[in-house]
DNA sequence: AACCAGGAGACAT
DNA sequence: ATGTCTCATGGT
C-alpha cells in the first residue's frame, strides 16, 4: 500500500505539532516577508522587518513613497538588498493600485502576482495562501527534496507539477495547505538536508 | 572557511 | 525550452 500525501502530513503533525505559520503581525507584513525571504534564512528577514518597522516603512503607502536606494539600505540584512528593494517597490506599486482583491478568484490573482517582476511561483503562492487565505499550495526547495527523496515525484518535476500533486491528492482546505507546507519546511530543515540524516527522519517509515 | 538559507530574473545556448 | 550566472547578508 503506497503511502498517501495526507499520511505524511499526519506523521509530521504528530511529530512536530502545529507550526503556526506565517510569523507576521499583519497580512501586509507577511507579503513583504515573502519577498524578503527569497533564498535567504528567515532570521535575516526578521532583522530587515525590524528595520522597516523602526523606520515606519512597513505600510503600503510608505513603501510606495520611499526611493529604492533608501529602502535597500533598510533591508540590507535580508541579503540581495538591491534587487529585493526593487521587487518590493514593484509589488507595492501593484498592491496600492490593485483595488478590492476579494472580487477576484485565486487563479486570476495568481496571474496578476506572477506578472510582477520579482514575484515568482513560490512568492505568489505564499502571498495567496498565507497572506490572503487562498487555496494555493506552496512548493519550495524543501518540498522538492522531500518529494524526490521519498520517490513521490521524479527529480525533473517542475514547480507546477509538484503543486498539482498536492492540490489533487489532499483535501482542499486552507488550514491544511498552510500547515502542511510549514511541516515540510520543519522536517526539511532538520532531516532532509543530507542523506545520512534520512536514517533518523520521522518520515523514514515511508521511504521505499 | 566553505557552504547554505522558506527564489527569481537575465542571459546564452 | 533548458542550463548557468548573479544577486549578498549572516549563521554554522
Amino acid at each position: 500500500m503506497k503511502p498517501k500525501l495526507l499520511d505524511y502530513y499526519k506523521a509530521l503533525k504528530k511529530r512536530f505539532g502545529p507550526q503556526k505559520w506565517w510569523p507576521a503581525e499583519t497580512s501586509f507584513e507577511m507579503m513583504v516577508g515573502a519577498i524578503l525571504t527569497q533564498n535567504v534564512a528567515w532570521a535575516n528577514v526578521e532583522r530587515a522587518i525590524l528595520n522597516l518597522k523602526a523606520m515606519n516603512l512597513l505600510s503600503p503607502e510608505a513603501l510606495d513613497g520611499i526611493d529604492a536606494e533608501t529602502l535597500a539600505m533598510t533591508i540590507k540584512p535580508a541579503g540581495f538588498f538591491r534587487v529585493k528593494a526593487k521587487r518590493l517597490k514593484n509589488f507595492v506599486a501593484w498592491y496600492v493600485r490593485a483595488g478590492d482583491l476579494t472580487t477576484r478568484d485565486t487563479a486570476a490573482l495568481r496571474e496578476e502576482l506572477l506578472e510582477i517582476n520579482g514575484v515568482g511561483p513560490e512568492t505568489a503562492d505564499s502571498i495567496l495562501l498565507y497572506g490572503l487565505g487562498r487555496l494555493s499550495f506552496v512548493v519550495d526547495q524543501y518540498t522538492y527534496r522531500v518529494l524526490t527523496r521519498h520517490h513521490l515525484a521524479p527529480e525533473e518535476s517542475t514547480y507546477d507539477e509538484m503543486k498539482e500533486l498536492f492540490e489533487s491528492q489532499i483535501p482542499k482546505d486552507v488550514p491544511l495547505y498552510n500547515d502542511f507546507h510549514a511541516q515540510i519546511v520543519r522536517v526539511g530543515k532538520e532531516f532532509c538536508r543530507a542523506k545520512p540524516r534520512c536514517e533518523t527522519c520521522p518520515l523514514k517509515r515511508y521511504l521505499p
